[in-house]
DNA sequence: CCGTTGTCTTGACCGATTCAAAACAACTAA
DNA sequence: TTAGTTGTTTTGAATCGGTCAAGACAACGG
């Protein structure tokens, strides 16, 4: 047991477990990103970086980079680039949802498309490519944003 | 009248229009970018500098860059950035189409979303976001792609 | 044809991400 | 419980796509 178990108190056998279910070694660096990750949705490379230097000493941004690229091929996060920003990262995988983001600070929320998905979201012509997924992003302005531009 | 007009015959004419009408200077490489992008749709910053390249000498990418940003900002170019490969360009500005992108070779085409826009478009809850565009991405495989899948 | 204004050239620089080798730690099996 | 194997992290450098800045230069209106 090291610190960095004892500051994610009770879940962190949960994580240990969601880790070790995906066929990866638990260690310190996983559970902080998973840690991270839970409370920080949408989260980039830095700002999980940020938050895993608080629970483990002596890492690196690489490391979180081997993390996330391990995590996303085990199907434990799902990775989104939205144009224009770097990386994101996020936990909910499975159902294909979709995602806003605001045009003025960067900032990601998740949608969920509930209206008519097969009629729209079936290409009319592709010429010759074979649609197999459908990826919407919505742009707007977060609620903070929006109150900013109105003052 | 320079090689450059002339190497694109009588289309030069009604380049340096399209890009006078945006209220641009007409320079050789601006009609060497927007004839290239004619000819090579959705094609990259380094595909449209090498074409370039063969009609402009002494040239270089940052040029092209460059033109490439003052298209868009014009609105005569539109770019888009798929998910894990470099910033494309298209000339079909206006129409919102949407488009698909081979997970094979990266080859981008367009589509156009006929059904039901407003419904599924409409996002169902934005957690206080104000969604004001869509952008639909849709992957796949290529014609050839296919072809070398069954193979 | 001249001057202004905007564009191009040249070269350095930056952020985000990946690569590689060696040190190291987690899990497995004895 | 411990040793070995295998996979991860560390450390450091390098790559890729793109931007920034200053001076040289060219387009276009007058």
């Amino acid at each position: 047991m090291t610190d960095t178990t004892d500051a994610m108190g009770a879940d962190a056998a949960a994580l240990a477990d969601r880790i070790h279910a995906a066929g990866l070694k638990v260690t310190a660096v996983r559970l902080a990103v998973l840690h991270a990750l839970e409370s920080a949705p949408h989260a980039g490379a830095d700002a999980l970086f940020t938050a895993v230097r608080g629970d483990v000493t002596g890492t690196s941004v690489q490391a979180v980079y081997g993390v996330l690229t391990s995590f996303t091929a085990a199907g434990l996060v799902r990775r989104i680039e939205p144009a224009g920003s770097p990386a994101r990262y996020e936990l909910r995988t499975g159902d294909n949802h979709h995602h806003v983001v605001c045009t003025g600070c960067g900032a990601v929320g998740d949608v969920d498309c509930v209206v008519g998905e097969a009629p729209c979201l079936t290409p009319s012509n592709t010429g010759g490519f074979s649609a197999q997924s459908a990826e919407v992003t919505f742009w707007g302005l977060c609620a903070s944003c929006q109150r900013a531009e109105r003052a």
